[in-house]
DNA sequence: GAATATAATCGAAACGTTTCAAGTGAGGTA
DNA sequence: TACCTCACTTGAAACGTTTCGATTATATTC
């Protein structure tokens, strides 16, 4: 089941059956049948690796993610696929160490990297050989680019007004993990609009973005009796931690303390009260980005990435 | 940067590069150092397309899905790479016309599939080339092993516990899309408990696994004047849509209309009320799964696949 | 009917590895 | 000194494609 066997079995050169399945305009009409048939008779199919090895392409763009639970995943990926798809490349999606080797292995023709654990240098390093979107953090060089979340601007607006509206005085941050660059930016667009209201004290609480978390915060902030009138959180997880707990404590939200979160997850929609949050738009932010990998590497009409849109959702919880 | 260019740099042959590189023992600790100082100077990887066309193995193991969204196939996937992570395999996660392409090019050494869209016989014949687990239906073959829910089983030991119970009269099956064996058998459970208390009426919903869908059908049983007693939706998603327009519309959830799903996703517990279901352990089973998988490639210790745990969580909604 | 242009086919090299079988040379044995 | 071992090294083939340049067959022109 090689082409060896196929241009056997339809009596021609490997080289005339390779142009026959590959639809090239310099062989018969007939000889094209004959191996067309041959090879539907075997049940041939190319071999990827071979023709990967040979074209030093593999049409497979990779997407390194640092975990595949989280809604927002979900919603990239499809964004991504949908584009990707009907330009023939397949997406793979790979998660924890082999991230690594498939980068080095060049088993892709580009990457697009949503990953902490992987480090600057080593993104430099795989950048020498295939282009490279990074999607978590601003990091400049040949051969990378990146979209970005306004994360610290969105924030800051969105503090803002909620401060002008409501007047709140006591107010909480619950954190992502330290190491997210996300959750930094949006806590100095926090920082930011609090001074604008000259609001020096706040409680920064460190978080790392699970609904878990969340909740533990909200047990414990009502267990120290420490419960402010607003707690913003650096994603909707664990917005929806802290409701969920607040709920079983008979806490009122928005009345007791009021929530928002970031990111726009369907999840704010569907408890009570729903929570406000900064939506992204994930599926079109993945439509974009992959959009823009296949123009480059198809040097193509190639324009610059942009920044994923993001708006404001003001619900109940606030 | 490839092996040629090591081993001209070491000043030795390509083998013996080759055999350094692989830490193979027949090489001359000295030389090997030589080898992996040049390899490491000249920021050489291999190349995983000729590796694979060589050895006839790529170490890849496919998932082929519907679509990325959905809480069960994060689930899922974190089993199989928390699994197959220590083991040296890659997980490649893939969804459309592409996971065909990669299943006809053996792109994957293994795979797992859990995609409607994928035919029995093409399945069949991609079995020819590499081992293959269904999830999503009952397929029998060589090289072709499958895991399933107890679907019937599950639903039916459900539905006649709650019967007994609550003693309903006026029931709903709200269904997935008819092409989901996972639905289907879930109906055939539903319809062989109600036979058990002889109740012969009840509404069959064409739905599809959305909560949209679920939404849609609340609101509009609301409209018809056709509310049930209680609801049963084939999948956790369509439960929650069913309970947001429910609330919506001021109904009360259990006591003039109960609810319950089926999947056990994370969303039934952070909606005001909990909603009622059967539970699959997917992570596990993701484990599961790859686990087998795993020992079928290396072929050690080949025990059969089992089927996934699942377990009733009975909450507010019934 | 010879010369030429065109279309179709072919052989062979190349892609970057792994690995078999053969080769080299230093140390040990008689 | 001649031979044998053993540890290490090497050349070359193979994996299954694609594609360049050369070759053959067919059609066109005078």
């Amino acid at each position: 089941m090689t082409i060896k066997d196929v241009a056997k079995r339809a009596g021609v050169s490997i080289s005339t059956a390779s142009y026959a399945l590959n639809n090239k305009p310099n062989v018969h009409p007939k000889t094209r049948a004959k191996v067309l048939k041959a090879a539907e008779e075997l049940n041939y199919f190319p071999n990827a690796h071979a023709k990967n090895l040979k074209s030093r392409k593999s049409d497979n763009i990779g997407v390194f993610i640092y975990g595949f639970s989280g809604p927002i995943f979900s919603d990239l990926l499809e964004g991504m696929n949908l584009e990707l798809q009907k330009r023939k490349y397949n997406i793979i999606v790979s998660s924890g160490e082999s991230s690594n080797v498939m980068l080095r292995e060049r088993s892709v023709d580009a990457a697009i990297i949503f990953d902490n654990n992987i480090s600057n240098e080593e993104i430099k390093r795989f950048a020498a050989r295939q282009p490279i979107v990074v999607l978590d953090r601003q990091l400049e060089g040949k051969n990378i680019y990146h979209s970005m979340i306004e994360n610290e601007k969105m924030v800051y607006e969105f503090m803002h007004q909620i401060l002008k509206e409501k007047g709140f005085k006591k107010i909480s941050y619950l954190s992502g993990p330290e190491d997210s660059f996300n959750s930094r930016e949006r806590y100095k667009g926090f920082k930011k609009a609090l001074k604008d209201f000259g609001i020096k004290d706040y409680q920064y609480i460190q978080g790392d973005f699970t609904i878990d978390k969340g909740y533990e915060a909200g047990k414990k902030l009502f267990e120290e009796n420490n419960l402010p009138e607003f707690i913003y959180c650096a994603n909707d997880e664990m917005a929806v931690g802290i409701v969920k707990a607040l709920n079983e404590l008979g806490v009122l939200i928005p009345k007791e303390v009021a929530v928002a979160g970031f990111d726009g997850i369907a999840l704010t929609e569907y408890i009570t009260p729903s929570v406000s949050t900064i939506a992204i738009d994930h599926f079109e932010w993945g439509r974009q980005i992959a959009g823009f990998l296949y123009r480059i590497l198809n040097n193509i009409n190639v324009y610059p990435l942009t920044n994923p849109d993001a708006k404001v959702l003001m619900k109940e919880s606030v």
